[in-house]
DNA sequence: CGCGAGGTTGATTACTCTCAAACGACGTGG
DNA sequence: CCACGTCGTTTGAGAGTAATCAACCTCGCG
């Protein structure tokens, strides 16, 4: 097996190479069996889906329809949006695909039919950090086209998840047809921006506690108040760690604030979340934390 | 002056208002005082600049040289530029002169052209953020212009300034009519949100230590081995205390990897720098650190 | 020469990360 | 259908970083 990591080494870069380390290494996989997901991943993706043929029309209805929801698209020539969906590719994607990885080359400029992204980056020290969930209609990839840079961030889907794919170079050459295109992207790395430094500024202000509170009230607001995330999610978004969010979460159940089911959180009192988010640690003993 | 303050406070959003009070109390000034300050400032700011007449002719070719030297305004039309400088204005400002406050009007597109500006945020507690420090070439406002959003930070100059002023709806006119203005635009932002969500990983992996000396780093790179940077600002951008980075230059310091004069850093050895940044606190005795 | 802003250093406090252990839920394969 | 392993959740204990508070020093300026 030292054969084949040799091999791998010399047609990777360093920082490549690095990152399949540390993704083996978080993942506790061996390299092998890693490359063996990979590949069948890979095998059972690179064709066409299997809903070709009949329901061509349908897909194409379908990827329309997407494109109407899709903000980034918003203003953009509908003509030119006929001719990017002969060139799209409709995929379904199992739970738990690695979309990219930090440093890849941007191949496709993706849009979420259905289900889960999660947009994360690792730290040397193997901790996740989440940016981004995406769901319908957002998009993943456009910022860094335009930019002419690589990936930045790894991305996974976390379930099954439908997406439209647009190469790189078409979606280029569509943004460069439709400037409201390429302005609906720069005001949407702007709010992203302000949304992260405001996130940078929660972190050295507020508690963690606080900080899953936010990261609660956010997700509420978009996915509505039941909650299908586990902590370590949760965590990754509010820049903090499973058992922390733990504790927190017991404290938001004991006050009534939220309910929880194994693997999702439901929101039943959000005046209460963000009211009761007062600073609690193990020291300071919760009232009604004893049974 | 309770009348002056209720005069005010019925002309203004109470997040005005409150941002107007945090001011006062962050630069410990009575509110009269600061009203005082403003309307000098604005007083000798809002007819144009003495400079003009005969030298004429010599800005609005200091405005064309700087605007070539702008990153975001590369690709534009030199026809649209020059009808640009007829519209903008050259003003000289003083140290320490407020140019936006949070929720601000966004009225101008701001260029730095001399000197120096720091773009920041106050917490709720009264911590300052500092966002990034702008300097010659830099713009200030486009994303926001574009975003068609409301000031999110705070800006004010380090030092004695000049800065072009453009005003919004003739950037607006101008960068719909040059969609690669737009496109810098957007990778600016997108380089922005990377580099603050690396910062962000760093604030909850590294130590503070680390974070003073990636911000000496950066500052480096930027401004040459000698930084007229007070402690104030360096924390500001690490996201710690002004102790904290005095703590941390001193250890530096007596690494040799820096000198110290009162309000400035030089770096003498920069692989230094990035080495010697053990974790060191107060209780880990500092090697040297005795006389 | 005194004042004020900025720099330095010390002591204390507390938050939360880490490590650890135990338990419950879930899916798989026998 | 049950045993098993895995994953997610929960709780505890300990330790370390850095913010805060406080005091003192230093420089530059009037």
């Amino acid at each position: 097996m030292d054969i084949l990591e040799k091999k791998l080494k010399t047609r990777l870069t360093s920082q490549q190479y690095q990152n399949l380390k540390e993704k083996c290494v978080s993942e506790s996989i061996s390299i092998e069996d890693y490359l063996a997901k990979l590949v069948s991943q890979d095998v059972t993706r690179s064709p066409l889906p299997e809903n070709f043929g009949d329901d061509e029309k349908d897909i194409k209805t379908e990827i329309i329809n997407l494109f109407n929801e899709c903000k980034i698209l918003d203003g953009a020539n509908p003509s030119d949006l006929e001719k990017l969906v002969e060139v799209a590719e409709y995929v379904h994607l199992p739970k738990r695909k690695i979309i990219c990885h930090v440093e890849d080359v941007c191949r496709f400029f993706y849009i979420i039919a259905n289900g889960l992204m999660k947009v994360y980056k690792i730290s040397p020290s193997g901790r996740e950090f989440a940016i981004d969930i995406l769901s319908r209609g957002e998009t993943f990839g456009g910022g860094r086209i335009i930019n002419g840079s690589l990936h930045f961030a790894e991305a996974i889907t976390i379930e099954d998840t439908e997406m439209v794919l647009i190469p790189k170079n078409r979606f280029l050459e569509f943004s460069s047809l439709n400037p409201q295109v390429i302005t609906n992207i720069s005001i949407l790395e702007n709010n992203r921006f302000v949304d992260m430094f405001n996130k940078l500024m929660s972190i050295l202000t507020d508690t963690a506690y606080q900080r899953v509170v936010q990261t609660l009230t956010a997700l509420m607001h978009k996915y509505g108040d039941t909650l299908h995330f586990n902590h370590k999610i949760i965590a990754e978004l509010s820049g903090t760690t499973s058992e922390t969010v733990a504790r927190a979460m017991t404290h938001l159940k004991h006050c009534g604030a939220i309910r929880l089911n194994y693997g999702s959180v439901q929101i039943i009192d959000p005046i209460k979340l963000s009211r009761d988010t007062i600073k609690v640690n193990k020291n300071t003993k919760i009232a009604g934390s004893q049974r």
